[in-house]
DNA sequence: CGGTTCCTTGAGGATGATCAACGAGGGTGG
DNA sequence: CCACCCTCGTTGATCATCCTCAAGGAACCG
């Protein structure tokens, strides 16, 4: 679901492209543009003094990403780079409050969006208290299964350990050694260095 | 701000009282109402088994909570209980959705309103991921300053030990420590046990 | 192949959690 | 008024856990 790719252009977005790793905006900066998924993908993410990395989101084709800020006039609370060459459509700021004035249906479907990222976010933090890292880990590998849709079977996790890390915070070593612990007793199979859950 | 009161009983809403400790909806049950608070304050919050409880967020007269999976038909991911007697109206999901349809200028107050918790949520996980527990007591006390008003003078922090740690996910001892360090290198004050800063 | 990037293991250490005990203040009811 | 009981704050000792650091192996790609 986004904002339809007809009306965005005809509002004055332009697409960009990016190369891998490129900064699409940066922590603390003021938002000023709305900006949604061409092709390719996002990382939000902070990170702190020793480098350690929090993943806050990733993003996809069709996903817009960076909006909360844009509504209240206020700063991103993260850095967002590509991880791969991508193409994002940009809409500036005022074209894109037009559009949610004109559009009541858009409108509504931000307020859904958002909605579900608190709610996701809530989750987030619940677990993360939790404190354990197994449970850290299983959340957010429940979290992605949830979102992939194949809730039943048992799929692949495309993530490395150190992306899985960053999303749990904790360390990749750390990480590793919950998932051998994990194997053993079942709750994930490890096939090739591959991991399905 | 708020839902118009008025507006709220027009469309068939009814103030309940609550005692003091009162649960006002609990983690995984269906969101069915829209609660506003008349008078009185309440905490949403998570317990993991071991007692551990994270402090998602508290709300005062004035404030609506737990809307954000009204908006999508999910579970509440945290419970909501009381902490003082309160006064609480209550909507029911369809009159307020039929509110939101009727007034798009609500529509919209609540679209800044989510995307303010969004972004106070992100930081929040940012902070927590730092680790460092003074760090993130810090975090949370530049939090509550910002949002008393009052960024620049010296405040009173109006919470207990206990619950800076419910709010920061961490131990009451290690709250305790964390402030009288904080107490000698002089980043807070504490006056009779209690914290200004 | 040579160079990345990713995974893995071990040893050691730091840090926050845990457990236990106690003090201080405030409110309540006898 | 006093005794009691809460709740809150505080401290010390010990422990478990995850992080850190270091090193090396495996997989993948041009």
């Amino acid at each position: 679901m986004q904002i339809d790719l007809d009306l965005l252009y005809t509002w004055g977005a332009v697409a960009k492209k990016y190369k891998k790793n490129e900064i699409v905006f940066d922590e603390d900066e003021i938002a000023n543009f709305y900006y949604q998924i061409l092709d390719g993908s996002v990382r939000m993410f902070n990170s702190n003094d020793e480098g350690k990395e929090f993943t806050q989101g990733i993003f996809s084709a069709g996903d817009g990403f960076g909006e909360p800020p844009l509504f209240i006039n206020e700063t991103y609370p993260a850095k967002a780079i590509t991880i791969q060459d991508s193409t994002i459509i940009k809409l500036s700021k005022d074209k894109f409050f037009k559009i949610l004035d004109e559009y009541p249906s858009i409108q509504k479907y931000f307020l859904i969006l958002l909605a579900q990222k608190i709610h996701a976010k809530a989750r987030t933090s619940k677990e993360i208290i939790n404190q354990k890292p197994e449970f850290r880990i299983i959340a957010f590998l429940n979290s992605y299964k949830k979102k992939s849709g194949h809730s039943s079977e048992k799929i692949l996790i495309p993530y490395t350990r150190q992306e899985v890390a960053n999303h749990t915070g904790l360390r990749v070593e750390t990480v590793i050694r919950v998932f051998t612990k994990m194997k053993e007793t079942n709750k994930v199979e490890i096939i090739n260095h591959k991991i399905y859950y």
